[in-house]
DNA sequence: AAGTCGCA
DNA sequence: TGCG
């Protein structure tokens, strides 16, 4: 599909990609987690995060006690993040409209239970704003939500699929968006079933 | 508040 | 189910 559904400008792919490059993206990034393994992410608060979280790229997103952040190497192992995977770019490369790469390729697990409250994508800096955000959606389908630029205001909903593609930017960028429920079960992708969501961004705070 | 719960 |  070459024409993008545009919801509370989020541009929206469906099936952006096939079934062949959904599976040779699942592997890239099993590869990718080998070398910087899932963990679970604390809020500031010190409660565990329902997702699973790992990230490949100059930096990855964390978060703990100190709040959220990029960092230039793996919370748990110490070691710089592996690369972001050559299918991934491509993908970047498709649909961002942006003459630079991401510098952050955040790899979010969903197993069965596990959502997302509203949140905006907020730690990237101010030239980092200025770049959409790109989303991929592989495995079971998930009710995601979307809002508006503050906390509180009308939303709406909309599944996103295997091989979805989604990208968030120009006014859109800094919108509050969060996933409401994973459909587990839905899709066979996945060995262990749930739902892996990458999202791309250009990062200059770090 | 990238969580959780309670309320309408 | 969408807020607060």
């Amino acid at each position: 599909m070459t024409t993008p559904i545009h919801i509370s400008g989020f541009q929206l792919w469906k099936t952006r990609l096939d079934a062949a490059g959904q599976a040779s993206m699942v592997e890239a990034l099993r590869e990718v987690a080998e070398a910087a393994p899932f963990f679970h992410p604390e809020t500031r608060w010190g409660r565990k995060m329902s997702v699973r979280m790992t990230s490949a790229g100059r930096v990855g997103w964390v978060s703990d006690r100190r709040g959220y952040r990029y960092e230039p190497r793996h919370p748990v192992t110490g070691a710089p993040w592996p690369q972001i995977p050559d299918c991934v770019l491509a993908v970047w490369r498709e649909v961002a409209d942006w003459p630079d790469d991401p510098d952050c390729c955040l790899i979010n697990y969903y197993s069965e239970g596990a959502k997302m409250g509203m949140h905006r994508d907020a730690d990237e800096g101010a030239a980092g704003f200025a770049a959409p955000v790109v989303s991929i959606s592989l495995g079971d389908p998930a009710v995601f939500r979307i809002g508006g630029l503050e906390r509180g205001g009308t939303t709406q909903k909309v599944t996103l699929e295997s091989g979805d593609v989604m990208v968030m930017g120009g006014p859109a960028r800094l919108a509050y968006h969060g996933v409401d429920k994973v459909l587990f079960g839905g899709s066979t992708l996945l060995p262990k079933g749930g739902r892996i969501n990458v999202t791309l961004r250009v990062v200059r705070s770090v």
